[in-house]
RNA sequence: GUGGGUAUAGCUCAGUUGGCAGAGCGCCAGGUUGUGGUCCUGGAUGUCGUGGGUUCAAGUCCCAUUACUCACCCCA
């Protein structure tokens, strides 16, 4: 073939788009029982939106965005993540005049242009969840809680929730001068040396074991916290505590983006290699002023769908590929073909799930495409049976046999499948 | 952006010191003139990633290139 995908694209077929549909469905019921209304935004913002809102100092914004001038001459780029872009869009539409917090979710493709492994891809696919407009720490358990009551009703068993607050506007820049007087001792390459100045909080992350092993003795955030992020977080933890989901303290967790604000937290998943972070989020309660809205606090996460897919592999809960249909008809000869197109449609107006052997394949090919259909039953027209005014319907489980009039079918079915 | 690995049928892969392009699975057909899953038999599908070079002869050796892949950085 003359075409393949572009570089670094994420795609699902059959049989493995079924998982992917069913962490977006599965999602989706959830979600919307718990008051988030559903937000269809637009793939590419203005470039300034992503490199204000995720900020100037981000590798993302920095390297990874997938940046173009329309024809227009208007710079736009592919959103590298949501959470700008769903800021945006509830300020644009106002919903921060209405009740608070905002509840509202999306999902979609994102973008960044990165050297593709495993589990990263340059297009890939997230589910985002956000909260805006209230600082209440139990809303920060409740999108904890609404991502891992999702991993464990698609089935993962062994994720870790790692949990950390980054402090507020009044106590991360004491915290940051005091990391950084840290970090400037160090013996760090020059790229490393850069970060500790532009946003030395990200230098903590660092998985390198030689710059880990330095990081022993850094100053952590949770020591030196204000009394309201830290009565702030205790209050998100003992609510996880209530809901009995466990989590992992990390005061190194940091995450990529710069709007972050006291709560941050990350899903890892051990079987996944070197990209292990399978969703993640936090509270960024000055983002809203930094685009140029209203002060507006909020929260929120997105969750990778092509690495919780990959997570349902690899614990070997993907759905396998069930049936999608109940009855498959075998007709036999040109006539019957007719009927049996005719039965097909009313079938499925009738509310029943129904495919049919097309082409012109003998009685044996039809009745094995039958069986892979994963139908329960074969409904068998042939020539004889159309004489008699009848069809043969065929339970493919039990292989049993019977004649049925052509006038009464569907409802016979019906009474079986319904 | 940096480094490693791989590239042969639809899929997973074998292919020896260079000597006729292979297997399993899947697909199609037949065995069974109107009956699937099991079984048996047969069949189709290849620019051996691409371009050059060495050689009587290249899937195999050399060079280049592209794609895929894993890891670093970073993140979903």
């Amino acid at each position: 073939m003359t075409f393949q995908a572009p570089k670094g694209v994420s795609e699902y077929a059959p049989p493995r788009s079924a998982a992917f549909r069913r962490a977006i469905d599965t999602f989706a019921a959830a979600v919307t029982k718990a008051g988030y209304g559903y937000l269809e935004l637009p793939v590419f913002e203005d470039t300034q939106l992503y490199a204000r809102g995720v900020g100037e100092s981000t590798d993302v914004v920095t390297k990874e965005m997938y940046t173009f001038e329309d024809r227009g001459g208007r710079s736009v780029t592919l959103r590298p993540e949501f959470t700008a872009g769903v800021l945006r869009s509830v300020l644009e539409n106002g919903l921060h005049h209405g009740q608070l917090p905002a509840k509202v979710w999306a999902v979609g493709p994102a973008f960044r242009y990165e050297r593709p492994q495993a589990g990263r891809y340059r297009q890939f696919y997230q589910v985002d969840l956000e909260a805006i407009g209230s600082d209440d720490p139990l809303v920060d358990a409740e999108t904890i809680a609404i991502a891992w009551d999702w991993y464990r009703q698609l089935g993962l068993q062994r994720l870790t929730l790692l949990l950390n607050t980054l402090g507020c506007a009044e106590c991360r820049p004491i915290y940051r001068a005091a990391l950084q007087d840290f970090l400037r001792a160090l013996d760090l390459d020059e790229a490393t040396r850069a970060r500790v100045e532009i946003n030395p909080l990200r230098v903590l992350d660092d998985k390198r074991p030689e710059v880990k092993a330095q990081l022993e003795g850094a100053p952590l955030v949770t020591d030196h916290l204000c009394a309201a992020c830290k009565a702030h977080h205790d209050q998100v933890r003992t609510a996880l505590a209530d809901l009995s989901i466990p989590w992992t303290d990390n005061p190194r967790l940091v995450r990529g983006l710069d709007y972050y604000t006291r709560t941050t937290f990350e899903f890892d998943h051990p079987l996944l290699g070197a990209q292990s972070a399978v969703g993640g989020g936090g509270r960024y309660d000055g983002l809203s002023e930094s685009i140029g809205g209203p002060p507006l606090p909020g929260i929120g996460f997105g969750l990778g769908l092509d690495r919780t897919v990959l997570a349902m592999e690899a614990e070997q809960v993907a759905a396998a590929a069930v049936s999608t249909v109940d009855v498959y008809a075998v007709p036999l000869g040109e006539e019957a073909r007719r009927r049996a197109f005719a039965l097909l449609a009313e079938l499925r107006r009738a509310g029943l799930a129904a495919d049919m052997a097309y082409g012109s394949r003998g009685l044996k090919g039809s009745m094995k495409a039958a069986s892979k259909s994963g139908a329960r039953f074969a409904l068998i027209i042939g020539e004889r049976d159309l004489e008699a005014g009848a069809v043969q319907l065929k339970d493919l489980e039990t292989a049993e046999q019977t004649e049925v009039s052509l006038a009464s079918i569907v409802d016979t079915l019906k009474g079986k499948l319904l």
